[in-house]
DNA sequence: CTAATTAGTTAGTAGTCACTCATTATACGG
DNA sequence: CCGTATAATGAGTGACTACTAACTAATTAG
């Protein structure tokens, strides 16, 4: 048998729980999954992490480094305000796409009532995405793009829903569709709804 | 002890599990939970229904019955198209707000992946909603209220999205905010975005 | 008032849960 | 190539899981 760095194990082992997670549900996750998956026997996982709610407390960190990466990437490949609003939108997609255990760990009850620390952490990460997407609007409606009466606020909160309807839809579908792909097409209708005389002033 | 119908026991059961289901969470709801919460022992539970899923599938008649009540309501109260909209998203707010397990139950093991017939009643039962929706906005857009460069099919799709992001925002904020009062607000906005010549016209 | 029906109980099943403890085996620094 | 640090194991804990079988007691029909 194999052994591997503590610090290698734990990294293992978290990301395992967030594949894991998807497949059994995060609340019907028990470490004897996670300890088949990773090939060890289930009292190895108490090794790296003292308890379950601090291995879902790793879990909440992996998420916080990827998204907050995907964002960055996002944000550096783009100026534009409305280009920089899809491409954040779209890194979303992907990163549920890839780690489709994300919503239903938003509505765990490991998160909802057990574990305050996770849910803190996904909280604070939602609002972080939530800035980002209002700083764009807000830029996005000074410089005369997109309508005055839409409040920055709501705009983001609207865009945020439709990444998390699209995701429920997207599973409740059995993942039949790519979500990044429909999710594109919605956006593109949404922000077309957002932008300043979007070209049909002629009608009449 | 008191005695009950086998019918009026069993809708008991079924309104007790939905409530619980909030409180424990979907997937950790013991059936020992719910006849502590009856006032039963536990095997009791097992003579109204064979097994847990059979308790599930009653739960998703339940939610069925009550949404399709408040979605005639709704439609009843109103006849123009966007008061009819205004209504049903309402009436789905204040039905998740009575019953918070909803969402979850969304995303739970239970219907992702263990009770196929449950994911099949939800489904069903979402789709019946975005029927409804999507005859309003089609109403509407034919009438000129709406614009046109706006699919229906989108709109109704952004307008559940809508509903599902409230009600995950509303979640983890603790529900410290009245649910259908700023889910009314948010429609408000996306409402606005949907319609033709919104009034300022006279800009510039 | 009695007999049949049936809602509910008590006692128990095999299986699973997170977690502990003492021991073993592997990697690595000297 | 040996000694130390430590990753991992084997065996086991009590508590809980959905569900069963046999029995009891409350309701109701005749």
């Amino acid at each position: 048998m194999s052994r591997k760095s503590a610090k290698n194990r734990k990294a293992e082992i978290a990301t395992t729980t967030l594949r894991l997670a998807d497949e059994l549900g995060p609340d019907r996750l028990t470490t004897q999954a996670v300890a088949d998956a990773v090939g060890l026997t289930q009292p190895a996982i108490f090794r790296h992490f003292p308890t379950k709610q601090a291995l879902w407390q790793a879990v909440a960190d992996t998420i916080t480094e990827t998204m907050t990466a995907a964002w960055e990437v996002a944000l550096a490949e783009n100026t534009q305000p409305e280009q920089r609003l899809v491409a954040l939108v779209l890194a979303q997609l992907r990163q549920i796409e890839a780690n489709p255990a994300i919503p239903a760990i938003l509505h765990s009850r490991e998160l909802q009532i057990e574990n305050a620390e996770l849910r803190e952490s996904i909280r604070t990460l939602m609002m972080r995405f939530q800035g980002l997407l209002l700083a764009e609007l807000t830029r996005a409606r000074d410089a005369g793009l997109f309508r005055p009466d839409l409040a920055p606020e709501d705009g983001a909160v609207l865009l945020i829903s439709l990444v998390q309807g699209m995701a429920i839809r997207w599973s409740l579908g059995n993942r039949a569709f790519a979500l990044a792909t429909e999710g594109a097409r919605l956006l593109d209708a949404q922000l077309q709804l957002f932008r300043v005389l979007p070209g049909w002033e002629d009608r009449t």
